[in-house]
DNA sequence: GAAACGTGGTA
DNA sequence: TTACCAAGTTT
């Protein structure tokens, strides 16, 4: 009689168990389909900058919609960018979007570029970006690493509670669990994110749900705490980001240019407020009219 | 390498 | 209510 030969676990590779699970438990994305183009994962990267999924969706729908190639956002305007932006957090970002755009038609002829050097040129696309949209735009199978993955590997392969800060041997770390083959090496990069996202996450990890619990440094050492000087959280309110963002909320909402007065009402402090609005400026976030009104730049 | 850069949900 | 945190990049 034939027996079936079973694998004791540690047989079966890291990898392949990850991938094995993101088959069962992805999410169901908009910009994971299989149609959508390099340009609308670029769109969601930069999106995804530090903003949670659930507030991006609408907003990604809309802009690829509304912008669906690069040269319909390079040729809309600075003000229309940050209107459609919403309240995603982080303005610039929108700027530096439709910058990347107008570079990408001026560079590659209106084509997302496929290589990660030229990717990470375009503005406001950096290390992770670069490689995701190679990644998950091309499938290319590029090692990704974002705050997930660093997690992630920080725990299973280097036993620690916490991830520190962004180093260049994260790449090394994550490239050497990658499994050989391109297109698995894709669906590990969008897995080993997926995991540290919904699982494998910074508050309590979901450990009795991990499918690699079982071989898990930081698990096997007895999910030790924390050790090192504690993540500093950045303050928010009473900061000039706080500022800003009130500025700009009045100027999006103006159907028509506004004068410093009307901006007066959103912070007391006088000083603060007139550096913020200065630094707006500077950001091409806001411009002023020739009669000294504020509005963003058309 | 540290600090700046928005916003809102969750515990 | 305060604190933490969310697919980082730029200076």
């Amino acid at each position: 009689m034939t027996s079936v030969r079973v694998e004791p676990s540690s047989k079966v590779s890291t990898a392949d168990v990850i991938v094995d699970w993101y088959a069962g438990a992805a999410r169901n994305l908009p910009w994971r389909r299989p149609d959508v183009d390099a340009w609308a994962v670029l769109v969601s990267e930069v999106m995804l900058q530090q903003t949670p999924v659930a507030r991006v969706e609408p907003v990604w729908r809309d802009w690829t919609v509304r912008w669906p190639t690069p040269a319909d956002l390079a040729a809309a305007t600075p003000a229309e960018v940050i209107r459609a932006w919403g309240k995603l957090g982080y303005p610039r970002r929108a700027l530096r979007l439709r910058e990347a755009a107008a570079a990408i038609v001026e560079r590659h002829d209106g084509v997302v570029p496929r290589a990660v050097p030229e990717l990470e040129a375009l503005p406001g696309v950096g290390t992770y970006t670069a490689r995701a949209v190679a990644c998950f735009g091309y499938g290319s199978p590029q090692p990704v690493v974002d705050t997930n993955v660093r997690r992630v590997v920080a725990r299973l392969v280097h036993g620690q509670a916490e991830a520190g800060n962004a180093r260049t041997a994260d790449l090394a770390d994550i490239a050497a669990l990658a499994p050989p083959e391109p297109e698995r090496a894709v669906r590990f990069s969008v897995a080993t994110m997926e995991l540290g996202a919904l699982v494998c996450v910074a508050g309590a990890p979901r450990c009795g749900v991990c499918p690699v619990r079982d071989r898990c440094a930081w698990r096997l050492a007895g999910s030790p705490a924390h050790t090192g000087p504690p993540r500093r959280v950045q303050k928010f309110t009473g900061t000039d980001r706080q500022v800003r963002g009130r500025l700009l909320d009045v100027l999006r909402a103006a159907a028509h240019p506004v004068p410093a007065s009307e901006l007066d009402a959103t912070w007391a402090d006088a000083v603060q407020r007139s550096r913020c609005l200065d630094s707006l400026l500077t950001d091409g976030l806001v411009e002023q009219t020739d009669d000294g009104l504020f509005r963003l730049p058309q």
